[in-house]
DNA sequence: CCTTACATGTAACAAGTTACATGATTAG
DNA sequence: CTAATCATGTAACTTGTTACATGTAAGG
């Protein structure tokens, strides 16, 4: 039941349609949600039909109507109420670290292979988010409320791949010490 | 299709009850796969109709039976085949940053509990990593490989729970900052 | 008295993934 | 020639959650 608020909380900041959603919410970009656009469509449907999103269509030549979405101010009550709410800490399931526990039946090979191709994935985000950083939040004091949130939890996405590439470091030599 | 994966890399390491699986599966212990003790004995029984694992039942007065299960070759076989394969990453869903995105709609208050309500969740889970670090893997370069990857695994949860701690901090502090 | 540990499960539901579908335009 | 961008969706499936079920014994 959150990606709906995650869709709402989006759409606050400004109205949207599913395919820009779907652009901010992919594996790459979302460092707060990521969601397939399968789910997202789904999603704003239901919340079209229950009066939380209002939508019109921009109709096009050649390709599906484009549909902009706004919340209503239904929408934002239920995202309010939701916001207020203490939430549960999302679950942690990592792959990779099931090769580490069952590590005696996995060459070394595949383990570095996975740490190298981490590494690039991890240095590519991080580079994606200190660009935003330095453009959009230069500053970070002088920034109103608002922004200042936003700055942090663009600092969290920072902040995770830092402790990532500093595991990456330790692992690689641990890996290659004798 | 990852937690029997999970499931089957626990057991390879030694034979357990469902029961034991879900202490080790649960949200404060996981720091590798959270699982709820429903989907574990869902999970056990596939793999043992599909031949994966083996399972021994120790009766017991007044209780339901002790179900052990231990790893078949084929499950070790499916086990191997899994891990050498490249894993995607998981995806990123955090209620928090939710918040803090459309945190015009959140009092301080609020964003302030959730803080120090995970300030404490992770000083608590570091505290319990770093006894197993002290007790288990004091030194990481006369440990076999083994033990050296399942200490690499345990220090990530480490650095991602530092990584918060400082986030925290880098948090309150802007928040507090007028 | 209430909670936790012990030990397993079923049933119904919600969330997320994979596969399939359409079809023009532009960049490499 | 191939892939990506634009723009939406349906259908079938798997994974994960919530609610319900049973029953004893120990500890604060």
């Amino acid at each position: 039941m959150a990606l709906r608020y995650a869709l709402l909380a989006a759409l606050h900041e400004r109205p949207a349609t599913g395919y820009d959603l779907n652009q901010r919410f992919g594996r790459r970009q979302g460092f707060v949600w990521n969601a397939s656009h399968q789910q997202i469509y789904r999603e704003l449907g239901r919340l079209h039909d229950e009066g939380l999103l209002s939508m019109e269509a921009e109709p096009q030549a050649e390709r599906p109507d484009r549909k902009r979405y706004t919340i209503t101010p239904a929408g934002e009550v239920a995202l309010r109420e939701w916001l207020a709410t203490p939430q549960p800490r999302p679950a942690t399931r990592d792959p990779l670290l099931v090769k580490f526990f069952a590590g005696d039946l996995v060459e070394d090979r595949v383990l570095f292979d996975e740490l190298v191709s981490l590494r690039h994935a991890w240095e590519e985000r991080l580079a994606a988010y200190r660009e935003i950083e330095a453009t959009w939040f230069s500053e970070p004091e002088t920034l109103s409320r608002h922004y200042r949130l936003q700055y942090l939890a663009l600092r969290r996405g920072i902040s995770a791949g830092q402790a990532w590439l500093g595991w990456l470091d330790e692992a690689e030599t641990l890996l290659r010490t004798p």
